[in-house]
DNA sequence: ACCTCATGTCATCATGTGTGGACATCATGT
DNA sequence: ACATGATGTCCACACATGATGACATGAGGT
């Protein structure tokens, strides 16, 4: 960062970084398959082919944007107080974001169908199963991932366009009632 | 129903037929985006082309089998016993259709989504609003909204190779842990 | 000053997709 | 038997998209 870095006309690093932030925020909003690289290349203000160049394909600048996603610290789970809050109020403004729309709908990329579901379930899955077994829940990555897949449908439906109630309502209105609906799982066992 | 229909080497109604039965598993198994007219045609047995001489487009043909698939009865509420138990173990079977899919993603198409969306609201979210009104829940139709989006998360991401634990375990058992879920919804008003 | 390589630009290809139209062929009424 | 309309087949267009490679151009070392 103390490195004065010349305002280059050509830089491969700054060109590169254009590409990924413009591909981090088009991927949110649209999605993998609705994105097209030269929309990324309009955005970043930077021929589309250079994606080739730099990230191999479409699919790699993808994978890449998901890892660089997860430069935050240490996730917290979806129960934590003013977790869930936060996370719509950015769906909301950001778009879904990638990791969700996996959860939902495969891939036709195996490498990014893998990629995709790492970071799901380190980010999102892993933290509420050592809550739920730390409650001593049984089975309790099956509820971890029936919270987080529950989730992605309520984040996703908002912006969906098929739910009106849901799209108009708060961020907090949302987030309340959907903790609420998570804490159905943090019941005791029900077998049949 | 009582007309002796003679075989016909040439029957439009039956080509209509054919391609109105494809699409609906197709759709339902892929997705609009995801299905081309030449795989529906092939699995028809019937020349794509007829698809735009009998439902004027792609998008018409996916509007039809849209309707076609609600030929049941009156729909029953999410919660109901047994309900939600079939509803998962047909999704595993045939995919979790277009409506599903609709809720979480908007499609490009103005009437498709249009349609889509009237038939979610309809069969799915409707039921469950007179469920919660009849409760006397504040916000009955926002919560039916949250019920069937989550709902949908979880009948999607089973299918959607993000999770593991979620794809492996048999329809009764997440239909059980989804009652649960969803009751978390019948509670009394919780207001911050 | 000049050489060399990194960087950027552009044209183009290969492929997939929905749609429309020209033509063939069958069914049916007279 | 023949005419006519319905039905089916086939070709090809127009467009979008991801990828590739040839070429131009700027920057930095010597």
């Amino acid at each position: 960062m103390g490195t004065v870095t010349p305002l280059r006309r050509r830089d491969a690093a700054r060109s590169r970084e254009q590409l990924l932030d413009a591909a981090t925020v088009l991927f949110a909003e649209r999605g993998f398959d609705r994105t097209t690289v030269r929309e990324i290349g309009e955005k970043a203000g930077v021929d589309p082919a250079l994606i080739a160049r730099y990230y191999g394909s479409k699919t790699g600048l993808y994978i890449a944007a998901l890892h660089a996603e997860t430069g935050d610290e240490v996730p917290p789970d979806l129960l934590q107080h003013g977790r869930m809050t936060r996370l719509l109020g950015r769906v909301s403004r950001r778009g879904a974001g990638p990791v969700f729309q996996a959860a939902v709908r495969a891939h036709d990329d195996a490498s990014a169908q893998d990629a995709a579901r790492a970071e799901l379930q380190a980010r999102l899955v892993e933290p509420l199963r050592v809550r739920f077994e730390a409650k001593g829940l049984d089975r309790p990555r099956l509820r971890a991932e029936l919270a987080v897949a529950a989730f992605a449908g309520i984040a996703l439906g908002r912006g969906a366009g098929a739910f009106d109630a849901l799209a108009d309502a708060g961020p907090d209105d949302v987030a309340a009632l959907t903790e609420q609906l998570l804490q159905g799982l943090e019941a005791p066992v029900n077998r049949g």
